[in-house]
DNA sequence: CGTTAGTTTGATGGTCCTCAAGCACTGTGG
DNA sequence: CCACAGTGCTTGAGGACCATCAAACTAACG
């Protein structure tokens, strides 16, 4: 089997662990249950308990918060290979919405059919964990962009994070990447307004770093972008020290 | 044995499940190797890789990360009863960074000694895991606060979820609580500078809303507070749904 | 061809930062 | 005992960054 057959979340878990065969099939197989999810329409809404997660293999999801003033923060976005609700399945209600941004395709992963899979493969079990913990990671990442850098920054960081994660899947490089976020999203990823969002964008623009127009972005001086944005991308590398 | 004597950890925990006296001694000899450390002196330094996590059982600890220029995001903190680097010892290198914030004592815990637990007593497991995936919720909360609430909303926040998280351990209550932080940690909290969490507090206290002053916080009108920051504690009480 | 969603730009103002200075308290050493 | 430094708190003045309001423009779509 050539890695291009694989799924988007094999590829990525591959990047880390050297899967065995055994586990290879185990992944593969817990993509059976294949659903759509048309754009726009929340999938979870905050405080629903679920049994049953999803691993996206095509497109994009957000998850966010709304708070009562009618404000929204994006908390993360989910891209191909990523898990929607792995932590909601294990162990508590889900305390943030999802939203797909375009139409999606994800494979159900019932909890009990997850739960047989880490019983019965260890590693597997680890390799997944290990990913969970990366979204954790990015989640603090985010904290300290919203937290301590400035609009610019922050816009750079995120889009190099994005540029990255992607790349591991497949479906980006230092190049750039498509993109179907509006600036909306990237207003309530980033803590901004939509209108300055905007400003931020022909900024970078004009700056030379980056273009983030009609659904791409690319990178013109990728360098020039870490080192504006400060970005370290050791906390998306790492490998865990269970995952020799 | 009286709830008295027990561990914060054991209070917080059992608020939750109610635990055998099988776990109640599991999760005490895990608390055998006492040590402490000195106010402001750093404990992990980010990205170092550790095979001990540790149960804070006095004084208060803030994980933090350093940027390049020098500006410091507080992350979370840590309060009795809660674990400290635990995430990096199941799962990968510690991404961010410990220091305490007044002398502390600490029951360090071996990565074979949790592991051991952990396979023995799932319910226990479970249980701690399940505090683990609370602290998750709590950086999700305060990314949303830095994101979208306004500084006057984001202190409230802040100050409630503190006495809530103390109540649980018996060390603060609606009245108010004891608190060792400077106005240079709730700076690096929220994302904001010292000076400004000055006129905030000032803001706050002729408002009658809430005091904090002389290493203490006192609720004048826990009500009105949880109002202005639309503080909702779902997040820090629901039960998972592994848990019954 | 009107409607809607998304982008772009300008004008104005508020929130919050930075710089600056003064004060209170504590601990230290001469 | 007192000078002095260090830490933390407080307040003022000025300005930067970013929000809000408003309006025009484009593209997609029924």
């Amino acid at each position: 089997m050539k890695s291009a057959e694989h799924s988007p979340l094999t590829r990525k878990l591959s990047a880390f662990v050297a899967l065995s065969d055994v586990e290879l099939a185990v992944l593969e197989r817990l993509h059976q249950r294949r659903r759509s999810f048309v754009a726009g329409r929340e999938m979870v809404h905050q405080g629903q308990t679920t049994q049953a997660a999803y691993i996206l293999s095509a497109g994009w999801v957000c998850s966010y918060k709304l708070q009562a003033d009618g404000t929204r923060q994006i908390v993360d976005f989910q891209v191909p290979g990523d898990f929607l609700g792995l932590r909601s399945v294990l162990l508590r209600t889900s305390d943030h919405s999802f939203e797909p941004v375009v139409d999606i395709e994800a494979a159900k992963v019932m909890k009990s059919d997850l739960l047989d899979a880490f019983v019965h493969n260890p590693r597997l079990a680890t390799a997944i964990l290990w990913a969970a913990s990366r979204d954790e990671a990015m989640v603090v990442e985010h904290l300290v962009g919203i937290g301590r850098r400035d609009a610019e920054a922050r816009m750079a960081h995120f889009l190099l994070e994005l540029g990255s994660r992607l790349a591991l899947v497949g479906i980006g490089s230092k190049e750039g990447f498509d993109c179907p976020l509006t600036q909306y999203h990237l207003a309530d990823t980033l803590g901004l307004s939509a209108v300055h969002v905007n400003r931020i964008l022909r900024q970078l623009r004009e700056s030379g770093l980056v273009t983030f127009r009609d659904g791409h972005v690319t990178f013109h001086d990728h360098r020039g972008l870490v080192s504006l944005a400060d970005f370290d991308p050791a906390y998306l590398d790492q490998t865990g020290p269970l995952l020799k």
